[in-house]
DNA sequence: ATGTCAGATAATATCTGA
């Protein structure tokens, strides 16, 4: 089973890279983030026509998730629990059955969190606190679970081409990357660096300032796999090359396959 | 600090968020 991740940046800018990616790739499910539209304008019959099953979490303007599925998903949860005040559209799960048993596959995006020292930056790290929990009550079902998505956080100085361009940012921030720490010692591992501690693994890269051209990129898509999980991974890869497709998002996939039928 | 995008509102620009 193949799973990816992606943070489209506006899924009705980039409804053809996605129809392009999913037509070579061919993943089993896709997790999307920035859908930037509401559930009644989301291209559903577009992709249900690539042969997918769609589930959507979206949101006027801003956020907004997507599950895209071979198969059925079922169990499915929009919203992140533990804060009912709590509106924006960031997370969706669902669980696939297959032959070999199932996985519960997440699509997460993290709050960015700038700038620091403001209300944007004590809501990312709630949220993060969010998470953990919720991660926490889901490990006790000891099963194969994919928690993909834009985290919004650079682990370690390696996932940055320029690490000191980021230590004012919320994205490097030392609480944003001890939450990130904490949620993986719960007993995550980070399914890229499972395969590779090469640097220079970069998932997105700023519009602005010639950033892919140069290089200057940074890793903060992430698929965090349980143990149940982990011991299915065969492969990950980040899919450098979209960044250089005509009008991209800024964030690339990621694709793991899982030794599940 | 920002040379870029995308969406919304108002308007043929300006704002917000990333």
């Amino acid at each position: 089973m193949r799973i990816a991740t992606w943070n489209v940046n506006s899924i009705k800018q980039r409804l053809d890279h996605l129809a392009a990616f999913v037509k070579e790739a061919e993943p089993d499910v896709l997790c999307l983030q920035e859908l930037k539209c509401v559930d009644e304008a989301f291209p559903r019959s577009e992709i249900e026509a690539l042969g997918y099953n769609v589930h959507t979490h979206g949101q006027k303007t801003y956020n907004g998730v997507a599950i895209l599925s071979k198969r059925p998903l079922e169990d499915i949860r929009r919203g992140l629990p533990g804060d009912d005040g709590d509106d924006q559209a960031r997370y969706l799960e669902g669980v696939i059955s297959t032959s070999s048993g199932i996985v519960r596959v997440a699509s997460i995006y993290l709050p960015n969190g700038n700038p620091i020292g403001t209300p944007k930056f004590d809501y990312k790290l709630a949220w993060m606190d969010r998470l953990h929990a919720h991660a926490q009550h889901l490990l006790k079902q000891e099963e194969p679970i994919v928690l993909s998505g834009d985290y919004n956080v650079i682990p370690e100085p390696k996932d940055a081409a320029d690490p000191s361009a980021w230590v004012n940012d919320a994205l490097f921030q030392p609480e944003s990357r001890a939450k990130f720490r904490e949620l993986i010692n719960l007993g995550f591992v980070d399914a890229v660096r499972a395969c590779s501690d090469a640097p220079g693994l970069y998932s997105f890269w700023d519009y602005q300032m010639g950033a892919f051209q140069r290089n200057n990129g940074i890793r903060i898509d992430h698929l965090l796999l349980s143990p149940q999980a982990q011991d299915k991974l065969k492969t990950s890869a980040i899919r450098r090359d979209v960044r250089g497709w005509d009008k991209p998002s800024d964030h690339v996939p990621v694709v793991i396959e899982l030794d599940i039928e």
